[in-house]
DNA sequence: TTGAAAGCGCTAACAC
DNA sequence: GTGTTAGCGCTTTCAA
């Protein structure tokens, strides 16, 4: 690999003038030298390293995508569709910017925040940070940064965040749901925190308005994990009788319990209806296909990282606290009743 | 951020010293000079700058994943459950082996190319790679790099691969299909290069075997496009008089189909049966589940990061050219009839 | 056991 | 226009 030391050598000149042309600075240098320089740039297939550039401007031109990843969740957390479409917004998004992508997926904060501090990363997109999460971050990396689908308000100061309308998407689909003579609706969820307690308020504002009283009887909790995941299932089985409908904070869990119960025989929706929330590919081909809650994934990308862009530019960011509009997508999977309530 | 230099000035000791504890050479440090410099670490939350320590050990510690994204067919390449799942298994694989990992994902090689050159990865990861794609990159990069789900033995000196029994998968399921009576079997594709092209292979292999006549009709090319699709979907319809079974070069494909297929009031399996290959969310989640071959992608991801970090430290690898098994996942979706030619 | 110093390749302020 | 030079933070050789 030729450097730049060289080529001056080479050319019985400064690494001023190499380094001058190469970066386009013509105005400074005689046309004569320009030439010969950029003959040798691409005789040698100059290169430069970036490792001395990162180092001299002290700065990276990299971007850190950081992504806690939830162990107990999944096993290797990107094949999560929404994880994997979000990586690939953000990466060409990025790329567009002229910067780089460095992946940091790890359960551990700690480990996330030694990672990024070494690289001196020019900025960070954060999903998946729970409040100590953001609190911790902030405190030792100072960056600039947006975070992804996080409610961290309270605990990080300068918030700028990007998600989703997740409380009003809940509203509106449990008010379908209600429109379409619902009364007795379960939601179900595997946490409390986060977008799925917004999706929950929304879900209660929803109940409350048309004077259902919210029960502890009304909240499904789901578990993630294999063996406890066919418990759930069983339980949210003895639930169908309950209820006419199960709200269901995603799609990942809508499908699945949806599937569940077909094999178990019960009808969907004539037996009960269930909704999802995302609209990602689970809805989209499970049979019934699932009605559910849109939100469009790589613009969420495409919008943090623009953001992101703009405060590494000292650029003036507008708001920053997005909530990215959502709206029910309407397929099969609801029974449609006599409305009452609307 | 602290640095070396200034923490040996604090401690009035010289950065070799420093340098020397931060790097666990204890015994050449006493153990009084050990204990201090030890909790100015702590106390300062040292990390190290990335940039100079590779510059000056003239090495960047970043592995690159670079895949090619055919932009023609998904918007958002890494949507594809394949490329989530293979990213997340590479990451996890690289930090555990003490790199870091760096997205390049474009349709252009030249892109890819110099993105690779002027970060000087210590080794790259290729997925999606065809022919020419291949000798430009090898000619181009001088660095350890192992190839997924390629075919390229005859472009790349050097060659190391990743991938599947793909040739042997298919020509298992097409025979599993042909044991359970078939005999007029389709082959849907959208291309024939690499592993489709493998896939195709195998089943013809498995028609030759029991003395079926492998012609143009056998094959049918899919159309992986927006509005192509809705018209390959009317095509597949028109075939299904045809031909007992469907051998779908991807589980992508086989769910779409499948899909279409109901909608459109086809019985699976009884008017027709699907197999695909891959065994992803999309074969589980479709009802009737698809019979399929399974792959093993997280196995995939890691065993490829393995190999490279071997070639790294000048390690024997072993076998240039893996083929990891595959094995038939059998499901709802094959109409079982007399055995034949079995 | 400790320290001084050269050097990794590039940038940028400054002098000529 | 062109060249000199002092860093950027870390590693590593070699001498003390």
């Amino acid at each position: 690999m030729i450097t730049i030391k060289k080529m001056a050598e080479l050319l019985g000149t400064s690494t001023t003038t190499v380094s001058n042309v190469i970066h386009g600075k013509t105005g400074e240098v005689s046309p004569a030298m320009v030439e010969k320089v950029q003959q040798l740039l691409l005789e040698y297939d100059y290169v430069p390293n970036i490792n001395a550039r990162n180092l001299a401007r002290n700065k990276s031109g990299i971007i850190g995508l950081a992504m806690k990843a939830c162990r107990d969740k999944y096993e290797n957390f990107i094949k999560d569709p929404f994880a994997g479409e979000l990586t690939g917004a953000v990466e060409s998004c990025v790329r567009a910017g002229g910067y780089f992508t460095m992946l940091y997926i790890s359960d551990d904060i700690t480990e996330i925040i030694s990672s990024v501090a070494s690289w001196n990363v020019d900025g960070l997109i954060l999903h998946g940070m729970q409040a100590e999460d953001g609190a911790k971050i902030t405190e030792k990396i100072k960056k600039p940064m947006v975070f992804i689908d996080c409610y961290l308000e309270e605990t990080v100061p300068d918030y700028v965040n990007v998600g989703s309308q997740d409380r009003k998407g809940c509203y509106d689909i449990t008010r379908y749901l209600i429109g379409h003579g619902h009364e007795r609706i379960a939601f179900l969820a595997d946490n409390r925190f986060g977008v799925d307690f917004e999706r929950l308020k929304g879900f209660q504002d929803a109940l409350r308005e048309v004077g259902i009283l919210y029960t502890e009887e009304h909240f499904i909790m789901l578990q993630p994990n294999g063996d406890d995941l066919s418990k759930t299932l069983d339980d949210v089985y003895k639930k169908v009788g309950d209820f006419t409908a199960f709200v269901c904070a995603s799609d990942y869990y809508a499908a699945h319990i949806l599937n569940d119960l077909k094999d178990r025989g019960v009808k969907i929706p004539e037996d009960i209806s269930i909704v999802g929330f995302d609209d990602n590919v689970y809805s989209q081909i499970v049979r019934p296909a699932l009605t559910t809650v849109h939100q469009d994934v790589t613009e969420k990308g495409s919008l943090a990282v623009d953001k992101l862009l703009q405060m590494i530019q000292q650029e003036e960011i507008g708001e920053r606290i997005i909530r990215l509009p959502v709206e029910i997508v309407e397929r099969d999977s609801v029974k449609k009743g006599k409305g009452m309530h609307v």
